[in-house]
DNA sequence: CGAATTTCCTAAACCAGTTCATTTTTATTT
DNA sequence: AAATAAAAATGAACTGGTTTAGGAAATTCG
C-alpha cells in the first residue's frame, strides 16, 4: 500500500476519498518496473493500462509510413502516459510508449478501471477533470503548432519544461516540437553564437 | 421541453436517465438563436456556455499576433462548441466562436452544469466519455498535422467531413488544416486539372 | 577498459508552403 | 439591379524548414 500512495495522493488532489475508498482503490493498482528502451505499449497490441510514472521518463511516439518518428507525449515523475485512443476504445495501439530511463510505474488495468468507476462513482469526477485538462493542454499545443515558428516552440518548451528538456534525447524533443533534429541543431547553434 | 429534446437524446446515448432526471436536466437548458457572423464567444470575455448546435454552423478560431486566423474547430448539427479552456478554467477566452450561418443552439451555462453534475452524478460519466472522445480526436488531428502533407490533410478532411467542407468558407477550411488559402486554391487547381 | 552503438552536429542543395500584389467570382445589401 | 463587400483564384518571388551525406561526441555494455 505504501508504494501505491503516489497515485492515491494524486487522485486526492481532485476528489475527497474516505480511507475505505482509498484502500479499495489501492487494490486495483500495481507496481511495474521497466528498463530503459523497454516498450510498455506497441502498435498492433491493445493498450491495457494507464500508467503513472513514479520514477523515470517515457515517450509516446508514432512511426509514419516513411519511417519517421513523431513524439506525441512525454512523461516524467507524477505524469500519466498511455495510448489514449487505444485505451478508451480498446482497439490496437498506433503508438509506441518507450522508457527513456530505468523506470517505476503504477498501473491501472482498463477492466479494473471500468469496475472501480462503477464502484466508486466519485472517481468519475476525477477522470472527467483530468481528461478535461489534457484536452485543454492538447488544444494549446495544436494552437502553438499553428501560430508559432519552430524556434518559438523550442523556446516555449525549454522555459515551461526545462526538466523534461534536460532528460530526453534531442531527436525526441525535435520530433515532439514537429521539426527535424538537424533543424534543432541549427536553432541551438543560432542561440549559442548570439550569446 | 420538446425543443430541448435533441440534447436530452444526445446525453441518453451515453447514460440512462430516468424521466425525472431528464426533466431535471431540461430545466438547465436554454434555446438561443444567432444570426450569421454573430459571435457567441469572444477573446477577453469568460466563456459562459457550452453550446449544442440544433441548426446551423459555427467556427472557433484564434487570431494570432500577426493578425492571422487559425481555426480550431467547426460545429454543425448535433455537435458541441465552445472555448474549452476558457470554459473549464473560467478564464478569459482566447477564441472567437462565430456563426457561419443563421443558427439555433441549445446552451448550458457553466454554473448550472456544475450544479447538475452534483445533483445527477450520472452525468459525470457522460462528461467523462465525451471529453475522452474529444481528446482522442484531438490527438489524431495533431498526428495528422505532423505526419501528412497539406494535400493529404485536405483529402482526408474532404472524405471524412464532406458535409462540413461543403458548408464552410474555404479560408476557414484552410486555416483549420493549417495552411494558407492561396495554397488551398493551388491544391484544388491541381485536382481539377488532373481529372 | 575498449569496441560498438547511439546520439549529436554541420553544411549545402532543395522543396513544400508562404507572401505579396492583383484580378475574378460570388454573396450581400440597398 | 446596381453597388458594395466578401471570398476565391492566380502567378511570381521568396523562405522556413527538410534532406542527404558526412563526421564527431557521448553512452552503453561485454
Amino acid at each position: 500500500m505504501k508504494d501505491l500512495l503516489p497515485v492515491i495522493d494524486y487522485v486526492s488532489r481532485y476528489v475527497d476519498l474516505t480511507d475505505d475508498e482509498k484502500k479499495h482503490l489501492a487494490t486495483f493498482l500495481k507496481i511495474t518496473k521497466v528498463k530503459k528502451r523497454q516498450f510498455i505499449v506497441q502498435p498492433g497490441f491493445v493498450c491495457k493500462h494507464k500508467s503513472y510514472v513514479v520514477k523515470g521518463a517515457f515517450r509516446g511516439y508514432l512511426v509514419d509510413n516513411e519511417g519517421k518518428e513523431h513524439t506525441l507525449s512525454f512523461a516524467i515523475e507524477d505524469w500519466w502516459i498511455s495510448d489514449y485512443s487505444s485505451l478508451i476504445y480498446q482497439e490496437p495501439a498506433t503508438l509506441f510508449v518507450e522508457a527513456l530511463e530505468d523506470s517505476v510505474l503504477i498501473q491501472i488495468e482498463y477492466e479494473d478501471e471500468q469496475k472501480f468507476l462503477r464502484e466508486i462513482p466519485k472517481l468519475e469526477k476525477f477522470e472527467r477533470i483530468i481528461t478535461q485538462r489534457s484536452l485543454a493542454f492538447q488544444q494549446k499545443r495544436l494552437l502553438s503548432n499553428f501560430t508559432k515558428t519552430a524556434e518559438e516552440r523550442y523556446d516555449e518548451f525549454i522555459s515551461k519544461y526545462a526538466e523534461i528538456a534536460k532528460r530526453v534525447p534531442q531527436y525526441a524533443l525535435a520530433s515532439y516540437l514537429g521539426f527535424s533534429t538537424e533543424y534543432l541543431s541549427k536553432i541551438r547553434n543560432r542561440k549559442t553564437s548570439k550569446s
